[in-house]
DNA sequence: CACACGTCTTCGGAAAGGTA
DNA sequence: TACCTTTCCGAAGACGTGTG
């Protein structure tokens, strides 16, 4: 007996089933799956003939028959979801997905290429409807070859300059230019540079928004003071402190990462010259407000990129075939104290000339 | 004629079956 | 063994049928 085939044969109860133990047909099972209005008292003998047998409905099977072809789950492909960042992300971009029913599923590239081909080829052979990408910018061909063959695609965090796909960016640049113009108003000239993997796009524009206002600012960009390149918090303590026991020292340390910021951080405490020193770090982390002096940021808002991420996916998915649209969100500067350390006077002190 | 509901066909891809 | 064809899965959409 098919309505008995759940509990009989240990396979899952489907439509058939559910419209033979009800009474219906098929379609009308399907009608109120979909929530299509019918007839009150058929609509409880199938509610109820579903419970009974514990139908689950089959998102696959349906997907195979409708003429979208939607499978009503979105990728996420992150840096690594254990980092706060990330989850933040992650947690903006499953309200939204959550909201309109669709499943999201995750992963982390670990900066690595492979990892997030292998994450990308994944996704793309499930029929995920849509993508948000952290790209490694190492895997744009592969973007570039899958967005080609009708998904939509949405980069978030680091752009990529693909056809039709759309990015959400904060403002890199902009956000180091600040901090710089404010650290330059504090009477700071010598001011050094910690920054992450040069393959990062954002490291890019963090760096071309240093260069850029230092030199507005008419600041010596000087060698030694300058480390790029860097991946870890170990990475950012070492550059630090090699920065920070050269011949000349700077006044003021900008760190473009919040691992490296916190190397830097120790780097300064263990040498004495955390109140002594001027230092702001791009992005913000848990308990920096608790440090001495409290740790003065570049802050972005995980949750406001992936909040916007996804709605452009969702619009792409609603059927919008315009051009790529890149959004640039604004950071936030967050004066706490370390930022805030005026220039030690010239002749004082142990710092610069 | 309009509406409610049922039947038949179709979807994509994997696996099984058939043929040279 | 290689290649081609058929079958199968569950659900949705097109279309048909019955009823008021």
């Amino acid at each position: 007996m098919a309505a008995q085939r759940g509990r009989a044969t240990g396979r899952p109860p489907t439509m058939k089933d559910v419209a033979a133990l009800a009474g219906v047909g098929l379609a009308t099972v399907s009608r109120v799956i979909n929530g299509t209005p019918v007839d009150p008292v058929l609509t409880a003998q199938v509610t109820e003939a579903a419970k009974q047998l514990g139908y689950r409905h089959d998102p696959t099977a349906s997907s195979l028959r409708r003429s979208d072809r939607r499978t009503r789950t979105v990728g996420l492909i992150l840096e690594d979801v254990a980092n706060p960042f990330s989850s933040l992300l992650h947690r903006a971009v499953e309200d939204v997905t959550s909201e309109l029913g669709l499943l999201l599923l995750a992963g982390s590239s670990d900066e690595d290429p492979e990892r997030e081909r292998s994450l990308l080829g994944a996704f793309h052979a499930r029929r995920v409807d849509g993508l948000i990408v952290v790209p490694t910018g190492q895997v744009n061909d592969e973007l570039q070859a899958v967005r080609r063959q009708g998904m939509p695609i949405v980069c978030v965090d680091r752009a990529a300059e693909l056809d039709g796909v759309d990015t959400v960016t904060v403002d890199n640049a902009g956000g180091v230019g600040d901090a710089v113009r404010r650290l330059h108003a504090l009477g700071h000239r010598e001011i050094a540079f910690l920054g992450d993997q040069v393959s990062l796009w954002t490291a890019q524009r963090r760096w071309e928004g240093f260069v850029a206002t230092m030199a507005a600012l008419a600041c010596p960009l000087r060698e030694g003071w300058v480390r790029r390149d860097l991946h870890g918090e170990a990475a950012g303590e070492r550059a630090a402190r090699e920065v920070l026991t050269g011949d000349t020292l700077p006044t003021a340390l900008v760190t473009s990462q919040n691992l490296l910021t916190i190397g830097a951080r120790y780097a300064l405490q263990d040498l004495g010259l955390q109140h002594t020193v001027a230092h702001v770090g791009f992005d913000d982390f848990e308990l920096a407000n608790l440090l001495s002096p409290p740790l003065s940021v570049i802050a972005q808002d995980p949750k406001a990129l992936g909040r916007r991420a996804s709605e452009l996916l969702l619009s792409r998915l609603d059927g919008y075939e315009g051009p790529e649209r890149h959004v640039v969100l604004p950071t936030r500067y967050v004066a706490r104290g370390s930022g805030e350390i005026t220039r030690p006077r010239p002749g004082r002190g142990d710092t610069a000339r």
